[in-house]
Parts: structure tokens; C-alpha cells; sequence
DNA sequence: ACGTTAGGATGAAACCTCTCATTCACAATC
DNA sequence: GATTGTGAATGAGAGGTTTCATCCTAACGT
């Protein structure tokens, strides 16, 4: 039905080849004959067909993305600066949501095949084991960057965060404030990054001085039931309850919250709270949660640039593994440890002793 | 470089027409043939070109979803339920960014139509006059629907919710609970739904004995300085201080609380406040904001049903323009006017005898 | 044994574009 | 005036798939 460059060429009353070099901005055509075209161009509204071009040419100039949760504030923001860099380099984006699954993951990334789009960027949905097998069954490899989440030690490129250290970073602030008895509840440990930023923490820890406590690492997952028992059964027991606690994501540090408010406690009259990524509109919300804030947008951007050097050098050139850095945005949930509660507590010793050696150090 | 159909044919022996009948699960084809096809698709990972069958039978399968702004939570939901019915009916959608421009929103409706995808949701960015010239210079009619904001008396399918109807049940809440001096905050008055939200406060006010006083509807956009200054002169003048308000959308609202904070004002104590669209974790904040909440995924899944019938009616098909329910979720934001500041007022009288009226009606 | 039928398989055409080798026209050169 | 050179235009072919008219063959009926 829409007009073809056929057609095209006989309003104009050129040959279809001469249509076609005129859309390609190509050389060899005179004036005369272009503007002719172009006049036909306008008369008829038309469009060039994109299917036809790509499979004559072979190439789509598009980019895909597949985020594991539209939903997620965080993902959106990483979209942004994936769609700047894309358009920026004349490549189209499309968006894709997993939700969560990876078998629904693998068949994206097989319909994005199929659709001819020339990379990936894929924030995984979590099947580390899965997806490498995934792609290799592919015949010829396919330009993939991971994001966020890097799967294990696939040869593949990757965005991501320093997750070690943003922990690091986070937990020390906690320690500096005094906190002694810091709790970390985490995502499902199955990611990459979960792991990554637990480890950061018990890396602060060590390096202050304090030993890490087995009862105060509480592995969730991203459900809110989950989270809730965990918050309940490490806040309520009688003895060594932490007096800060820091949440390894959003989604696991917002349902923490949801349960320590609901138990009445509140923050930071009874814990000190941070979170990784940042919670729509922290910044107003009274207390305001200091949190991990990663450089979404620059993720985004910088694993497009990634992805399309990648296209460019095809598959031998050698892997790039990308860290960025977070940082720390204190707000008002993150303060010094009351004392009178460490005094009331057997703990609390331990608590002293263990804070002095830390500043010491 | 992946391989192709004929590839296939020849492993399997057979002819490239028969691979097709077998790929496109046809009849006429023998047992036999069949397996050393599937045996050679396989062998080879053979994977259809989507580009190459489009061409040949000009059906992408595809739908395309263009929002103003996929950071604003509101949107993901939405597209979430498009997303689902899309995949349901053995659709794949395209999710892209216009950014609030207009002109960018016509760019990407020629992009998704050069590439041939089927159809198009579209929450436009405002460009109510711009939108239908653009649409209609189109040779062939497109098939659109639009979402959430309603394009002027264009003749195109529509999913929205009841704005004027929501506006006014919210307004009523706040009347029911004494407030008598009711502003309302909007964002450009040139988005459609903004109008009718407003008309549902005019209603509602009306339908209460309640005057309308200009001074008390304050229309902001989305931009934080202009909303912040609407709040300050609304808020900080000696005479007539309004004790609720109501704002027409997540982002104006989250930016006229952000100021009514952090001008020392608290809610509910020094204000009453609902707001459309739900803030994030706003079920969890406190105070937890009074909030008229829409059927974000109905919206999207919705909107895709009448797209599909759209495109399988032809453009000749009555036009449907679709109104979902919104409902007021009611927490703690909204409360009774204080009584002290109600009886030091003169409007005080008004305020008692419309609410009894209201009451008894 | 012959004609009919129907299921299976085939090959060419078409979808729309781009590419490239070829032709054409015309001007410049000797 | 014949040859060469140059820029402009052309037309065929390719890209991978589906479709459709055609062809083949084996089975069946009489």
C-alpha cells in the first residue's frame, strides 16, 4: 500500500536506480533528476521501507536492550542513557522486558536475533549458568555487553559498578558514624552483584577490625515476604540486634523498610539504614535514606559505546570489563548509634572495645 | 553469515519451497521430509530471517509504544500490561522514548513506520495541534491509539481513564472530610487530561455549594521552580490560605510536596494533599500519600486490544474511545482541617453550612 | 491396464531495496 | 573527424522468505 521507490521513479520519470542513489545521497545524479525525485518524494509521502533496506544491506542499525523489570526505577534510567548513546550513533533501541525469566530472556534475545538487530545490551534476569550455553549454541557469536549484572566469567563484555567497593564504601560510612553491629540483607546471591557487594561489606569490616557475624548477613530475595521474615527474625531476637543495616538493592531495601516501619521501628532513632540505588523521590521523603547511588545514565551510555566498538571489531577483539563508580549520598537515615541502647545491651563491650580499635586504626 | 533456507534445503535434500511448508508448519508435506528438515534446522541452528519474511509477507507482528518519559513510574506500568496482551496475541511491542517532544514524537512514528511495524500506542507529549497534521499528510492511514492523554476531537481510538470523574471523587474526599478552601495544583493545561481533571475539581466544588476562586488553581508544568513558586504565593499569602490541595499528576504533585516541605509545612497536619498517580513506595512512607490511583496495566493491555482491532477492522471501523475507572486510595495525607484555623477565618460559616448541605444531599 | 485423483514436492515469481557493471550522451583532446 | 574521457542514467541481480501454479508419483477405481 505505502508508495515504493518504483513508483517513485516513474512519477519522476527516472529509473528506480536513480531513485535510490538519490535517497542514498549518493554522487552521480544531477541536479535535474533530483529534484525531480524529490518532488515525486514529497507528492507521494513516502517512506523508505526499513525491512527491504536492512535485507537487502544487511544491516538494521538497531540495538536492543533487555532489562529484567521495566517496573524497576533503576532500569528506566539506565534506558536513557542507552537511548542517548544509541541515537547519538544513529542506531534505534529497542526495549525489552524479561521479566525476571530466564527462558523468556533467551527467547528475546533469540527474536532480536531473528529480527537482525545487531546487538545486545542485557541486564541479566539472573540464569548465569543458562545464558552462556545460551549464546554459544549460536552459530556465529552474537555482540552481547552485559549490564549490571555480569555473568560469571563468560568471556563477554560488561557495564557495571564497582559493587565491591560501593559496599565497601557504604559500610565504612556506617562504621565511621560508630556502628559496630551492621547487618547486610541482600538480593538472591545467585547474581553477581549480590555476591560482589557482600563481599564488600565483610571486606570493611575485616579491614576495621570487626569480625563478621554470620547472623547479621541476611540473604533474601527480592520478596517482600522473604525480606520481611529475615528483618523479623534478625530485629527481634533478644540479643546482638544490629544497630545499622544496609541493603545490597532497591527493591530488597525498600522491602526492608516496608517491614522495620511496619514493626515500628524507625530509622534513625532505632537503626541506621542505606540502601543501594535510590529510592523515587528519597530526597524529599522524611527521613531521606542515604543511599548508593550509581551512575545509571553513564552505565547506559558507556555500554552502547561498548556494544557498537564491539560490532565494529567483531568477535576476536579483546573483551572490555567496565566499572564505573558509585557513591555515597548521605541523607538523614544514617546516623551515629544511640548509646543508650548499647549500654542497656550485654553487647555492649564488645561494642566499645571494637570501636576503639577501629578508630585507632 | 546465519544460515539460510536454502542451506537447509540442500542438507535436508529437499526443496527450498518445501523447507518453507515445514518452517511455516503447512500441510503437504510427507513425514519424512518433514524430520530431515527439523534434523537439518538442528544441525545448521537455523534461525528464520524475520526481515526476509516480512518483506516477502509485509507483517511484522510488531506494535510500537512511544511515552513521554519512561523514568516516570507511571509509564513502565502501563507499558508492563501492554507488554502482556501484545505477547498474548503473538505480538512483540517496541518501546521508545519521545522525550516531551514533539517533534522527536513524529520522528519516532515515521521511524516505527518505515519500519513496517502494525501499529502504534502513543502517549503524546503534548502536541495536540501538531499530532493529527502529522498523522493525517500520512498516505495510508496509520492505525494509533492513543493513551492516557486524549488529542483534541482527532478522530482516533483513545484508552484513558475518567479523568473528570476521578478529579472529582477526590475532590469530593477532601470535602467530605470539611476541607472547604480546596486548591488544585496542574501541570500544562494543554495536555488534555489535565483540563478534564481540573473540570472534575470545578464539579465537584459546584455540585458542593462551594465558590471557585481563582487564586486557588494554580497551573504549574512539570518543572520543579515553576511548581515551587505556584506553592509559595498559593501557600505564603496572609488571606485565604487553602487547607487542602489536590494535584493533577505524580510529577507535579511529588514536586509541590517536595516544596511544601521544605517550606516547614507538613501534611497532614498543615495541609491535606491527594494526588493522581501513585508515588513510589508511597504506600510505605510516611505520611503515606492520599492518592488516586489509575489502572496503569488495564491501560496498557486495554489499549493494545483496541489497537489490535484497529489494525484487523481497517481504518473504516467506528472509532472506540475507551474510559477506565480510577479509584482514591486513601492514607494519611488527607485529614480533617484543623478547627483552630477554620474558626479564625471569616470563610468559616461557608464552610460549615456547604458541608451540611453537602451531607444531607 | 488405463485414467483419475490427491497428496507431495518443486521452482519461479514477488516483496523492495541497493549495488554494480554497463550503456549512453556529450564534451574535450589530438 | 575520430578517439578518449567523464559524468549521468539504467537495468539486472541479489538478499531470504513465502506463495502459488505446476509437476510428479503412487494409489485407487473400474
Amino acid at each position: 500500500m505505502p508508495p515504493t521507490q518504483k513508483e517513485l521513479a516513474k512519477l519522476a520519470g527516472v529509473s528506480a536506480g536513480t531513485v535510490s542513489n538519490v535517497i542514498s545521497g549518493s554522487t552521480n545524479v544531477s541536479e535535474r533528476s533530483r529534484q525531480k525525485v524529490l518532488e515525486a518524494i514529497r507528492v507521494l509521502n513516502y517512506q523508505p521501507n526499513l525491512i527491504a533496506r536492512s535485507l537487502r544491506t544487511n544491516r538494521t542499525r538497531t540495538l536492543g536492550i533487555i532489562v529484567p523489570d521495566i517496573t524497576i526505577p533503576f532500569f528506566p534510567k539506565i534506558i536513557r542513557g542507552a537511548e542517548s548513546a544509541a541515537r547519538e550513533h544513529g542506531y534505534f533501541l529497542i526495549v525489552l522486558d524479561s521479566e525476571g525469566s530466564s527462558d523468556r530472556e533467551s527467547d528475546l534475545i533469540a527474536l532480536l536475533r531473528a529480527q537482525r538487530v545487531e546487538g545486545v545490551l542485557l541486564v541479566t534476569a539472573g540464569g548465569l549458568e543458562v545464558l552462556p550455553e545460551r549464546l554459544k549454541t549460536a552459530q556465529t557469536h552474537f555482540p552481547v555487553v552485559c549490564l549490571d549484572r555480569l555473568p560469571a566469567d563468560l568471556h563477554i563484555d560488561s557495564v557495571c559498578v564497582d559493587d565491591t567497593g560501593a559496599a565497601e564504601m557504604a559500610t565504612s560510612h556506617l562504621m565511621s558514624l560508630g556502628h559496630r553491629n551492621i547487618a547486610i540483607i541482600t538480593g538472591p546471591l545467585t547474581l553477581r552483584n549480590e555476591q560482589e557487594r557482600l563481599r564488600g561489606y565483610r571486606q570493611a569490616l575485616q579491614s576495621g577490625g570487626i569480625p563478621i557475624q554470620k547472623s547479621l548477613i541476611w540473604d533474601a530475595s527480592f520478596e517482600q515476604d522473604d525480606v520481611s521474615k529475615r528483618c523479623q527474625s534478625g530485629m527481634l531476637r533478644p540479643t546482638g540486634r544490629p544497630s545499622a543495616l544496609m541493603a545490597t538493592n532497591g527493591v530488597t531495601g525498600l522491602a526492608a523498610l516496608r517491614s522495620l516501619y511496619s514493626m515500628g521501628l524507625s530509622t534513625p532513632k532505632d537503626f541506621s539504614f542505606v540502601t543501594f540505588d535510590e529510592i523515587t523521590a528519597e530526597d524529599f521523603f522524611r527521613p531521606g535514606i542515604t543511599s548508593i547511588v550509581q551512575p545509571t545514565y553513564d552505565m547506559g551510555y558507556k555500554a552502547v559505546e561498548v556494544l557498537l566498538d564491539r560490532i565494529e571489531r567483531g568477535d576476536d577483539a579483546p573483551r572490555k570489563k567496565v566499572r564505573l563508580p558509585a557513591m555515597v549520598k548521605v541523607r538523614e537515615s544514617s546516623g551515629k548509634p544511640l548509646v543508650e541502647v548499647a549500654e542497656t545491651k550485654p553487647r555492649r563491650s564488645v561494642s566499645k572495645t571494637s570501636s576503639a580499635s577501629r578508630t585507632r586504626r
